[in-house]
Parts: structure tokens; sequence; C-alpha cells
DNA sequence: AGAAATCTTGAAAACGATTTCAAGAATGTG
DNA sequence: CACATTCTTGAAATCGTTTTCAAGATTTCT
């Protein structure tokens, strides 16, 4: 392949001369970067990267790190983020993690070695890998911005989703439509801070839950699925349903953490007859694609997802372009989407 | 950051040395080597991959180019994609196009700036964009393979399945259940080398369809739903659905080439009143983890996706290791998934 | 017009690794 | 023991850019 050389020869001019006319430098004269110019589409020349990026220790890239890249969630996150940062003409490096901290850490390695400029983390593993992992990449000059949840970490911004007034909002809901005897099942994702220990399902979302239905009612009565770890899908969520409605037959709703732990339920549900939203209503969280094909199609608590893409990829962004820039903590806010798996109580 | 320079000082040898040592090269002593290995700890060295990839214009970074990241088929064969590479030491750029074709030619100017060694492509877009963009890959020497889509090109293995058995099997099963007025609707995905002129519907599992139904009995009357272009959702295949009921209330299954349509379809003969499967088979095809939560549980012509990338990251490593590797075009069976919407003619 | 300021350009020095070459040390062979 | 072979090591070149520095050309100002 052509190099500057060549380029510098064909239009009789230094190498310096091109790089300017490459870097779009000022100090050059017309007539020269015309010439440059020539020379530059008559040899179908591409810069390589790989020795610019050497010598200005620039690589333009950044590693998205995530639990599992295959999950709707982090899909739909994924793509947000590489849009953003592909107008700024950034390329990513995607890093599925699968909860593995071997693997986290050969990744958060490669960033070291490939000086990625930035990385976008959704925390899996302990709090104490992810605050290692973290700190590896900050001394090494390389921005860091959290997504979905966040650690307090100088010079990391986060952005996440107001988990706890999502559970209350949902809560909310279903309160209004009559419901007082509501099940909760509740998977592991979306802590913000520090976990609150109510056996294993503690989570803003469900500080959330709890607070509201202190709040709103004075007789609610909820009741939890039993402790469980592992991913939140839609066999877990049909198990805990199973379980839940066996052992608590007078419930009218039931209120899941997770959309695809809602698709679980909604799928006991049918397997035991019971009409949703006609007996059970079904309320989820997230708002993942999946949860409208359903049917009935899945109310849920919707987390821009998107937006948390986008947000986390500008605040990269400002990091990026400047070191010195301020933490930002984004909270978004979610909203109910009412679809047809919630219905007053009769 | 500490320098091989910085390494060599420390264990006082000189970089020649230090390189041999990372590089596991031969001919170092071994009280050398382990006072290189020392200073390396000592100082925390990663060595840069900026640097090392410059100088041997290897960069290890692989590309893979997408429709659409956020589509359940996508994500799910990226991440076998990745997992595989990951192994070998690759890691890989995302890179979805969203079928924009300035995109695609961005993202293919990158892999030519980031000296990319390999490119993963599913072909979206125009068979002459694609070969095109190919084109520039092979003659800068980047190696590429094609998956779920295949283009003849010199030099370019391909992995697909075999779309037009999965149709005809996918017929079979519903022939055999005693279906006789099917419906078909059919999206755009998975054509195998040139589409046949059939509307618009011309695929290798339309064209499987077709085969079959005049194979395997004689008395088989097909329903095309209208030609379509663009995504493959839910919503569109609830539209077509409900058309193609209207419009044939004699059908007594439907077969749809994706299983997202089918969703579709199974929602609007859930908006109809139509039982699944009682008075209507819906057969889908992917085999996407979406296709389990719907209810009835989809039953459907499942791709192994994961093997396909598995195969198309395998291919790449094939290639990348010897540029005289032979082409290869690898073709993957699918199998038919039986769930519970399809059940046999009363 | 002459001095000062600004533009325009090229030569050469980086950047941090890998790799070639040659030389000296160690080992093997007769 | 002399000689050939193989090991081990370091000096120096190299990859393709960007960037610094200085010099010459041009413009601006008084």
């Amino acid at each position: 392949m052509a190099t500057i050389k060549d380029v510098a020869r064909v239009a009789g001019v230094s190498i310096a001369t091109v790089s300017r006319v490459l870097n779009d430098y000022p100090h050059v004269k017309p007539d020269v970067r015309a010439k440059v110019k020539t020379a530059i589409a008559e040899l179908d020349y591409a810069p390589n990267r790989l020795a610019s990026s050497f010598r200005t220790q620039q690589s333009r890239v950044v590693g998205v790190f995530l639990r599992q890249q295959r999950t709707p969630f982090s899909s739909a996150m994924a793509y947000a983020i590489e849009d953003t940062l592909f107008q700024a003409g950034y390329r990513v490096l995607i890093c599925s993690t699968n909860g593995d901290a071997d693997r986290e850490e050969t990744y958060v390695r490669s960033m070291l070695e490939l000086r990625a400029e930035g990385v976008i983390i959704r925390p899996s593993g302990s709090r104490a890998s992810t605050v290692r992992n973290v700190s590896m990449l900050r001394e090494a000059g390389i921005a860091v911005v959290f997504t979905d949840m966040w650690h307090k970490m100088p010079g990391v911004s986060g952005v996440v989703c107001d988990n706890f007034s999502g559970g209350y909002e949902g809560m909310r809901h279903l309160i209004g439509l009559g419901h007082r005897h509501i099940g909760v099942i509740a998977g592991e994702g979306a802590q913000l801070q520090k976990r609150i220990d109510i056996g294993n399902v503690g989570s803003e979302r469900v500080r959330g839950i709890l607070k509201a239905s202190q709040d709103l009612a004075d007789d609610v009565t909820l009741k939890f699925s039993e402790p469980f770890k592992g991913e939140s899908n839609h066999d877990v969520g049909r198990a805990q349903a199973h379980s839940l409605l066996h052992r608590h037959p007078d419930i009218t709703a039931v209120f899941s953490t997770t959309d695809m732990l809602a698709v679980g339920a909604m799928q006991a549900a049918h397997q035991r007859g019971i009409a949703v939203p006609g007996q059970l209503s079904i309320l989820g969280y997230d708002g993942i694609m999946e949860s409208g094909i359903t049917y009935p199609a899945l109310s849920t608590v919707r987390q821009p997802i998107h937006e948390m893409g986008q947000r986390a990829a500008q605040a990269l962004l400002a990091h990026m372009n400047d070191p010195e820039a301020p933490v930002q903590q984004v909270v978004l806010e979610n909203a109910i989407l009412v679809r047809d798996s919630t219905a007053r109580l009769m």
C-alpha cells in the first residue's frame, strides 16, 4: 500500500506537508494543498492508522464491557453506544465478560495494551474486582463511564436509571388499579450503589416497591419470590411464578423486576389457566423489545435504554476530550408503559 | 507508562532481549529470562500494542459487520464470533451498518486504516456494493468471511445454513401434520446466492417451501403474503398475517420465514380469536431465543446460530493464519424445533 | 524602504516495539 | 586441542506517521 512518502514524492513536496494536508492544518498554500490531494486520490492512499495512532498514542478506539452481549438489554445499549461514538469518529471494541472475572481482566489488559482511549462498563462480578479493574484503567489515563450501575470512584461518571422511583411508580400503577395482594419476583439486576439486604432480593427497585407499598395504601401485602441468583431468564421467572402462585393463591398482581422474569410469569399463568390480566396482572421492568411480543403484551416499567447508551457515550466523549471534565452522575427516569397485561381489579 | 527501554534498563539487558522474552522466543538463558520477567512485574509493564502493531503491521483486530446489532439473531452470532476469536487472541470491532451504504463504506475504510486482519460480514445492501467493499478489503490483504449469505468471490469463505432444506423440512413438518392450506409469510432474509423472482418473496427458504409442496403431497395450496420490504419485525408479521387470514380464511397453518414474523402472526391469531395451535398452526424460522417466550411456544426451524458464528470465526482464523488457505463453503443444516404452536390438523 | 511580523515549507527527530546482523560465549566433534 | 557448530546477546535499522525547529518567502507596518 502507498505510504505518505509515495504521496510526497508524487506531489513533489515533503512528507511534512502531506501530513499537514491530511490533518487539515493551516499554513499550506492552496495550490500545494490541491497537488497533494490529487496525489492522494491518484495513489488511493489511506493513512496507516497503526502508524499515526502509534505516533500520537491515540487509538480512537473505545471498549464496551458487557456482561452478556446476547441479552436484549445489552445489545440495545451497545448499539446506542456504538452509534453515538461512530459519529464522533471512534470505533468500538466489544468485550463480553460473561461475568467471568478472568476474562474481564484479560480484556482490561487488552484495553491497556491497545491504548483504548475510553471504556464504558456495565459492572459485572464483585464490587472489589470492578474497582480494581477500573482503577487500572484510570491509572493508565483511560476514561471510564459506568452504565446501569454506579460505583463512586474519582473521575468516573455514571449513567443509571432511577430504579427506586421505577419500582415506586410501578407499584403506584398496580395499587392504582386496586391491587393489594401483590407478588414480587426480584432478580439480581439494577442495584444502585450498595445493596440492602432483604434476603437476596436487595435492589433499588425492591426498595422503591417496599416504600410505595407503605406510602400509597395501608392494606398492601407483598409476597416475595424465593431468593435466587444467576441469570434472570424466562425459565427462572416461570419457576418463581409457579412457586409464588402456589404458595399465595390470593395474589392478584405480579411485579417482576425484569421483563424476562415477567415473561416467565406469564407463561406460568397460562399453564395454570389463570387469565392475564383478567385474574392476574403482570408488570415487568425494562421495556426490552421482547416484552412487546408476548400475548397479552406486557405492561412494564420502561428504561430508556437507548438514551442510557447515548448519554454514557456522550459522557465518555466529554472525558476523552478533556481529562479534567467534571464527573457526571446522570440519573434517567423510567416511565410506565401500560400495555395489556395489567388491568383494574374487578 | 513504562516502556521496553525501562524494562531493559531495570533488568540490565538490551531491549532486544526484553523483546525476545516478551514474545517467548528461544535463545534466552533462563536466568536472564527470569531477570526480565521480574523487571516486567516490578514496573507493571504492558507492551504498547500500538507500537508493536505498527511495527509488525498486525493489529490482532477483526471487524464484524452486522446489519443490526440489536437483532437477536445478530447479537447471538456476534457473541459466538467474539467468543471464538477471543480465545485466539483477537479483539473484535463491532460495525453495525444499519443497512446504510455510506456507513458500511466508512467502516470498510476504518478497517483499511486500522489494518484489521480480518472481517466477518453479513451482507446488507446491494450485491454490487457488497462486492465492491469486500474487494477493497481483499485488495488490502484483509481476510473476509461471509455469514448467513454468500457471494462467490475469490478467496472469500462463507458459512450459511441450508435454507432450502430448512424450508423443505418445515413444510414436511406441516404437511405431515395434515395441513394442506398453508399460508406463507416471507420476509427478505436468508437469500442464498441469487434470488429467484416470485414477486418479492424470492428466497431459498421459499424455494424449499415450494419444492416441498410439490414433492410431498399433491393437494397442497400455498397462499403467500403480500410482497413487502424492510425489517422483519412482529408488527409487519401481524399485519401480514391479518391480511392473509382475511383473504384466505381457509388456511390451517402459517409458515413464516422469520421468527419475528411468526410472533406477529401469533398476535394476529390471538386478536382474531383463532386458537393456536387448535385452529391454526404457526411455524417460524430462526430459533432465536425470543421464539421460546411466546405462548404457546413457537415451533420453528432452528438455525444453529452459535455454530454459524463459531464456524465463521474459525474460517477467518484459517485465512488469517494462512493467506493461501483454501476457500471453505460451510453449509449447516437446520433442525425442526417442535414446540407448541403446531399441531395435527383435526 | 526597511524592519517586523507572519506564512510556508522541508529536514530531521521522535514514538516503542521487532528484527537483522554480527560478534562473542558456550558446546560439540574429531 | 583445534576447529566447527550452536547459543546468547546487543547495537542499530526500521516501520509510517506527527511534530519541532529553523530558514526562506511573503506580507504588514511605520
